[in-house]
DNA sequence: ATAATTTTTTAGATTCATCTAAATTTATAT
DNA sequence: ATATAAATTTAGATGAATCTAAAAAATTAT
């Protein structure tokens, strides 16, 4: 069975790599995890030699098939019991994630899918992010940084790019949450700033703002 | 902060001294937590210097004043999570123990309090044990082995002293559950063995069982 | 292409929680 | 009261997960 750390370092690499194709580099999964290059080191030689991670000297890390199963399996946990956290027991959805990374790791296969169903087998967690299903598959859609957006344009807010609590709590001062429907009415030529409308409310956003905000377009 | 294993040791001390007014010995310990004498003398000493414990070589330990506060806490979030797990999960009250373990252990005096709230501030758990409340506070009331009453007597059942598996699917067998009456129809003076009346329905049981089980006198 | 810089790995140490085996203390039995 | 048995502690070892400092490899810059 995998440590609490073992699981850790699977899901650092998970998402360290969806975003890119290369392998992950020690330095990276140091700086994500909030440890030293060494210490990576010595842990991807163990998940290495029990092949949750296929791993090669000084060219980086991408998980094997067994590690991203396991990996999809924390995320799963994860982001359903961020659900319940907000859905149930009132949390906002700046608060979750530290209660989250606790709890994405009680094993109980039982536990997992009742939640799951005590929840109404939910696809997205409050930040708008796909929850794998009971057979690990996540759901798919067309999601657009608002930064790209041209003018006139209209999209329904469905995530966010940067989750921490700092910018939660600007959306929640703009009034945006998943679901928003948003259009652009004007971009600044000048810097890409943008007024856009947020529910019929006309808001100014700057371009950092923007370009962490994720819409499906309409 | 205490690590999972030191909160262990404590709600194990508890657990310990609550049937008893002397100090729990090393082997005690070591016998139900699975582990080895020598291995309990050395988180002793530790939480001896950490002020948790009140520890003399060879002579035994008690909870300090702090070390009690800690134990009660993760009693309190033990049981919230057994209510949770049986009344909005669907476990059975054989089923809880296990994850309740785990989830004794998040930290998050926010998840605690929500928690309390969402399941309506229930002052037993599925066992019938009481919960300790915000201020870690445990409510009391009369609990009488049923193998103490005589004949004709009633009482409510209102816990179990065995919570295993194993004890908890007899019951289950027998119809038996939190809040059932139960009168004593007929004591077999060779055995001990009882008739006794659940709700209405007539059933033998074995002293052994007569002896784990918890009422509440009528 | 070689030097300088950055990244990564290795070597050796540390802390926690555990173990076994040996020594010591306490309890028990004659 | 002393010998024997049982319980407890100490000493020394191990494995996981981390660290620092030094060595080695890869990258970048001149």
């Amino acid at each position: 069975m995998l440590s609490r750390s073992e699981e850790n370092y699977l899901k650092a690499i998970f998402h360290l790599r969806i975003d890119k194709n290369s392998a992950v580099s020690t330095t990276e999964l140091a700086e994500h995890l909030n440890t030293k290059p060494s210490s990576v080191t010595d842990m991807l030689q163990r998940l290495n030699s029990n092949k949750w991670v296929d791993y090669r000297k000084y060219k980086g890390v991408i998980l094997s098939r067994n590690g991203e199963q396991a990996a999809l399996k924390i995320i799963r946990k994860h982001r359903l019991w961020e659900v319940f956290l907000v859905k149930h027991l009132n949390f906002s959805w700046d608060e979750v994630h530290e209660v989250a990374e606790q709890l994405e790791h009680i094993q109980s296969e039982q536990l997992t899918s009742s939640l799951d169903q005590f929840l109404n087998f939910p696809k997205y967690d409050p930040h708008g992010d796909p929850i794998p299903d009971a057979t690990l598959q996540l759901s798919r859609r067309t999601k657009k940084l608002l930064s790209h957006f041209k003018r006139e344009q209209c999209g329904v807010c469905i995530g966010v790019k940067d989750s921490s609590a700092d910018f939660l709590k600007v959306l929640d001062r703009l009034s945006i949450s998943l679901g928003s429907k948003i259009q652009i009415i004007e971009i600044e030529e000048f810097d890409q700033s943008m007024r856009i409308a947020v529910d019929g409310q006309q808001k100014y956003i700057s371009t950092k703002i923007a370009s962490n905000l994720y819409l499906n377009p309409v």
